[in-house]
DNA sequence: GTTATGACTCGTA
DNA sequence: ATACGAGCCATAA
């Protein structure tokens, strides 16, 4: 049988954050049980552009946006949209956006 | 098989 | 706050 692949299954996980919420590279590795963020980030880097994902809820430790150039800018516009708010340097504000899935869903 | 790459993270300065 | 270095390790070439 075919077994998921890392890549399908943090799209799966992406898929679940809803609007207005965030998560970080790290917390999608952790809860996956996948061995570091830079996979979730190669994952993510590897949709398809115009992809229905909502990858711009994914964020670096921190809160920080790990996209450089154009896709970051993006990434903050498509946030903002949905109504998380930033802080000063361009991080999300994690105390309130942050999404804790798995224990409470939504 | 080997390299190169990176949308990570953390520690140190 | 910024800058650098070092672990990290799956994917792509």
């Amino acid at each position: 049988m075919k077994r998921a692949t890392d890549f399908e299954r943090v799209y799966r996980e992406v898929r679940r954050i809803p609007a207005g919420r965030v998560t970080t590279y790290g917390a999608i590795a952790r809860r996956l049980g996948i061995s570091n963020a830079r996979q979730v980030g190669a994952a993510l880097r590897a949709i398809a552009p115009g992809s229905p994902l909502p990858w711009h809820r994914v964020v670096g430790a921190g809160g920080a946006i790990r996209l450089r150039g154009h896709g970051a800018l993006t990434q903050r516009l498509r946030l903002e949209r949905e109504g998380v708010s930033f802080r000063s340097r361009g991080r999300v504000d994690l105390r309130r956006f942050t999404w804790r899935g798995g224990a409470g869903r939504t």
